[in-house]
RNA sequence: CGGGGUGUGGCGCAGUUGGCUAGCGCAUCUGCUUUGGGAGCAGAGGGUCGAAGGUUCGAGUCCUUUUACCCCGACCA
């Protein structure tokens, strides 16, 4: 095991890679552009499927799975759509491999080539809209809510562990409603669990707000989102979810019966999350020492380390040890002990600070003696020594505790950064130290493309719960009139 | 696709104007001592120096070709 990862305040992005890496979450796969999500990493990912799961259940959204091939023609059938996603794709286009006559190994048969190619999934849209027609004639049928966990390829020339890769792990929703007020109404909601997920299960800060039309989904009438604030300053697009018009339903001729017996094309939403979610919090809450988990997403939320000399004094400690462990399961917490016998006790902390684990408990002879135990927790990295009797009662106290503080710590980061800006002198430069400048903007996609050339900041959102300033003012580029401020910042 | 860089045991690197048996740190294995913050000592194993061709008495080192990866742009969750 290598000793410590790059120091977070010399290399922001390297000090990112050595932490997914030496926190075993992840590591770069051979395959170009592709990653392999390891056991520790996947546990986490998992968490949040898990929880995000219920959370989507609980609003009847229903899961369902969908191919991974869909066929070129369905592809370009919404041309906003193809425009924003063909310069990405993964094409299957032969069925069939042979030996290389030469001897050369192994080749692709040039009799197998498909009549019609098969793009691989960017995102699902096309190939659940061919399928939502045959499920839709009636305004009986609607609402549909689907929800599907799954794979996408996006061909990027350039990739980051979680945060851009050309196979990644989401989940997609895609709805279809009778009324655009319905449509628009789901997109808020789903929105609006993202936001709540971020915050109160992920300890971090984000901002609510609508895309800009530059920066919208390909094919959606509005792009609603979650922008969060990484250690750097930069902001990170955590989710989005889509208020889709009548466009797909268009294009895939999509309509149903309605109660006056007319026909009408149904409305459509579509929202995701994807692995992403994992490079944010490591970007959010990470130090030098590692991986910070907030315990809601922790898999292991408490672990106990046993320091022992001899053979008796070991298995004394893990007896002990075994007593807490049946109390944390009556709580409900999730808890290993260490027992590696290899290694030794130091070793053992560090990594589990590598690996973020919210709460270590420490156990020896001197606390045999005492009946006692030392408590460190993750977030401060501080530790104290209390009596052993009531340490159950005070692991779910504490385990808020650090919940909250993370939050805290990522929100109070956050508003140290984030600053009205009226110049754009001043915009030019402070953009480029990591902030979220609040600014006006004239409205037009011509200004904002301007900005983004002179300074690669674009609008992250216009806010709709948090930063929201309904004022008039002036555009901070075009000096054009202007009723609201909006976001802007350099972003991953 | 444009600009820059790197390929040497599992990982990270050194290798001088071409020279003798290719070296170091980490990791691995064995043994003993250790164990309350990433252990110490002793020993051992592991390499067709990215690939192909060339120059030379002799190439990790020079030349040509090629390939892979990384960084900075364009594209993007």
């Amino acid at each position: 095991m290598a000793k410590a990862v790059t120091k977070r305040s010399e290399n922001y992005s390297q000090w990112y890679n050595d932490l997914a890496l030496k926190a075993d979450l992840a590591e770069q796969s051979a395959v170009r552009g592709c990653m392999v999500i390891k056991p520790y990493g996947y546990a986490i990912w998992e968490k949040m499927q898990h929880l995000l799961d219920g959370m989507f259940k609980q609003t009847g959204v229903q899961n369902a799975y969908f191919p991974l091939f869909i066929p070129k023609s369905f592809f370009s059938r919404e041309a906003e759509h193809v425009a924003g996603f063909a310069k990405e794709c993964a094409v299957v286009t032969h069925h069939r491999l042979m030996n290389d006559p030469e001897g050369k190994g192994v080749v692709v048969d040039p009799d197998a080539r498909l009549e019609e190619e098969l793009i691989v999934r960017p995102t699902s849209e096309t190939i659940i809209w061919s399928t939502y027609k045959n499920w839709i004639t009636s305004w009986r049928d609607l609402p549909i809510l689907c929800n599907q966990w799954c794979n996408v390829v996006r061909w990027e020339m350039r990739t980051r562990l979680f945060l851009r890769t050309a196979e990644f792990l989401w989940q997609e929703g895609h709805t279809a409603h009778a009324t655009a007020e319905e449509a628009r109404a789901r997109a808020e909601q789903m929105v609006g669990i993202y936001a709540d997920f971020a915050r109160n299960v992920m300890a971090l800060p984000v901002i609510m707000g609508h895309k800009s039309p530059n920066e919208r989904f390909a094919g959606a009438l509005d792009t609603l989102t979650i922008e969060a604030m990484m250690q750097d300053g930069k902001a990170l697009q955590a989710g989005t979810s889509h208020f889709l018009g009548q466009n797909f339903a268009k294009s895939f001729d999509v309509q149903f019966t309605n109660k006056e017996g007319k026909q009408e094309y149904v409305w459509a939403t579509s929202w995701g999350v994807s692995t992403r979610l994992m490079g944010a919090l490591i970007m959010a809450h990470g130090d030098d020492n590692g991986l910070v988990l907030p315990p809601r997403l922790a898999p292991i939320q408490v672990v106990m380390v046993p320091i022992y000399k001899s053979e008796d004094e070991r298995n004394e400690v893990l007896a002990k040890m075994k007593e807490i462990s049946a109390d944390l399961d009556r709580l409900a917490v999730s808890w290993k002990i260490d027992d590696r016998d290899t290694l030794r006790p130091g070793f053992k902390f560090a990594e589990w600070e590598l690996k973020g684990v919210p709460v270590r408990l420490a156990m020896g002879a001197r606390d045999l003696e005492s009946g006692t135990v030392e408590v460190a927790r993750r977030d401060t990295l501080t530790k104290e020594t209390m009596p052993l009797e009531h340490l159950a009662d005070h692991i779910p106290a504490l385990l808020d505790s650090i919940q909250q503080n993370i939050y805290d710590k990522a929100l109070a980061f956050r508003e140290s950064r984030v600053e009205k800006c009226d110049s754009w002198e001043e915009f030019k430069e402070k953009i480029q130290t990591g902030r979220f400048l609040l600014c006006h903007w004239d409205g037009t996609p011509e200004t904002e493309q301007a900005i983004k050339d002179e300074t690669k900041a674009t609008i992250r959102c216009i806010p709709v719960d948090s930063y929201v300033c309904e004022e008039e003012g002036r555009d901070i580029y075009s000096g054009k009139p202007s009723h609201r401020r909006v976001v802007f910042a350099i972003s991953y």
